[in-house]
RNA sequence: GGGCAGUUACCCAAGUGGCCAAAGGGGACUGACUGUAAAUCAGUUGUCAGAAGACUUCGGAGGUUCGAAUCCUUCACUGCCCA
């Protein structure tokens, strides 16, 4: 129950409780207890707050029981409303099919490949009828969902509320309902889905509703935010050791304490006392900050990588020295500054990168460059803002 | 189905015939400061052009006008009220 937010001490100690109950009964029947947590493969990456049900899903794997990572190709063609005061786009089924091959690929970074269970949800959801439908429908009043915070809000602004929304929440307990499912692991954004459509169409059908572990929510490198594509606020996994690394030395010190408690493999105890250190003024935050980020890393990366992320990120960024790797660029005859910022995708348009350098933004080899309509003066480095770095040859 | 209101740049939002590439806020970006940040301060934020300037943009299409984000017609979408 370690990292987990209810919101509600009643229903944390409730679902403890049958946690605690249900693992003993799995016990008696021998057999392990069947966890899930779905993910919808709204885009190609996963990102670090996808990590915090996996590492969860992880945790009990390693306690013997039977784990399915399950992708929601169906439920991505909805769009979960869940936190949102829009409507999501919907998907194509292709893209929704190309997302979902790279998931499945990211997982593995944190759950054991040999010990884990990919399925779709769309191999039981495609072969609902109406029928079918309209009994789950059957189960909830317009007025549950209507008490939902995202709805309510909405329906307050004068935004449309879609039909096709409220299925998602049904479609996301059937899953429960197919899998017959014992525990499922989700955010908090997802207490409605899982606590009350899971467990209510479970119990509808007979089956013993499931024990919801709920998650918190890990922020953005913002620091206030949900992590979340749309928001552009996200540490992906698959972005390489240096770039996690420097992403997770961007968030803010104030949440610090939600990424240690909730992307870390520390005990609350290490936490609490690097909190104390820090607020005593005994630890820098700076430091504690990479320490923090030197950790994340090396879950995905070892250890090994993690530490080479942090010594070139003291280089760049304490130091200001230049980073070893670096995408290159083959400079053309006759290329302009400009030229070789737009070529590179350094800037989006002429005027962007004019304005860049206007700003005295460009540098090359440390010189400030100022004419973006001169020839490229030579080779070297050349370093866009702070962070953006491009070996001209 | 009927009536009314609305659709403006990444988001929110002002503008209701020329002074509009379009106020303000948020976000993003750059610089200073720093701990890499955050906060703060300064600047940039349609495209092209060195610049003067030119071009495209205000839901879509068409029209009126010397001139339209602003007026008219029509289509699409959204909300509210009524059924």
């Amino acid at each position: 129950m370690q990292g987990t937010e209810y919101g509600d001490e009643e229903l944390k100690n409730s679902m403890t409780r049958e946690l605690r109950e249900r693992l003993l009964l799995a016990e008696k029947e021998k057999r392990p207890l069947r966890i899930y947590c779905g993910y919808d493969p709204t885009s190609t990456d996963l990102h670090l707050g996808h990590t915090i049900s996996m590492r969860k899903l992880r945790q009990f794997q390693d306690l013997g029981h039977d784990v399915t990572f399950l992708i929601g190709s169906y439920t991505a063609l909805v769009g979960d409303p869940s936190d949102k005061n829009k409507a999501r786009p919907i998907l194509t089924e292709e893209k929704v099919a190309e997302n979902a091959l790279t998931y499945a690929e990211q997982a593995f970074r944190v759950l054991d490949r040999e010990k884990t269970k990919i399925r779709y949800n769309g191999e039981w959801l495609s072969k609902l009828t109406l029928v079918d439908l309209i009994r789950l429908g059957q189960n909830f009043t317009v007025q549950q969902f209507l008490a939902r915070e995202n709805f309510a809000k909405r329906l307050e602004k004068g935004e449309p509320i879609y039909l096709h929304e409220t299925f998602y929440a049904l479609m996301q307990g059937y899953d429960a309902v197919a899998m017959e499912t014992d525990v499922q692991v989700g955010g908090s954004d997802q207490l409605f889905n899982i606590i009350v459509a899971g467990r209510k169409l479970q119990e509808s059908q007979g089956q013993k509703p499931l024990v919801g572990i709920v998650t918190g929510i890990l922020p953005g490198t913002d620091g206030v935010q949900r992590m979340s594509k749309s928001i552009g606020n996200i540490v992906p996994i698959n972005t390489g050791a240096n770039d996690m690394f420097g992403k997770l030395m961007s968030v803010p010190d104030f949440a610090m304490g939600t990424y240690m408690r909730l992307v870390t493999r520390w005990s609350p105890q290490e936490i609490d006392k690097i909190e104390k250190d820090v607020a005593s003024g005994a630890f820098h935050p700076r430091d504690a900050k990479m320490k923090m980020a030197c950790e994340i890393t090396s879950i995905f990366y070892g250890d090994e990588e993690a530490v080479a992320a942090q010594e070139n990120f003291v280089k760049t960024f304490q130091q200001k020295e230049i980073p070893d790797e670096m995408p290159e660029f083959d400079l053309q005859d006759g290329q302009t500054v400009v030229d070789v910022i737009l070529a590179a995708k350094l800037a989006e348009s002429k005027s962007k990168a004019r304005a860049l350098i206007d700003q005295k933004g460009v540098r090359l080899d440390g010189e400030v460059l100022e004419r973006g309509d001169a020839i490229f003066p030579h080779r070297g480095v050349l370093q866009v803002g702070k962070r953006r770095f491009l070996r001209v040859k």
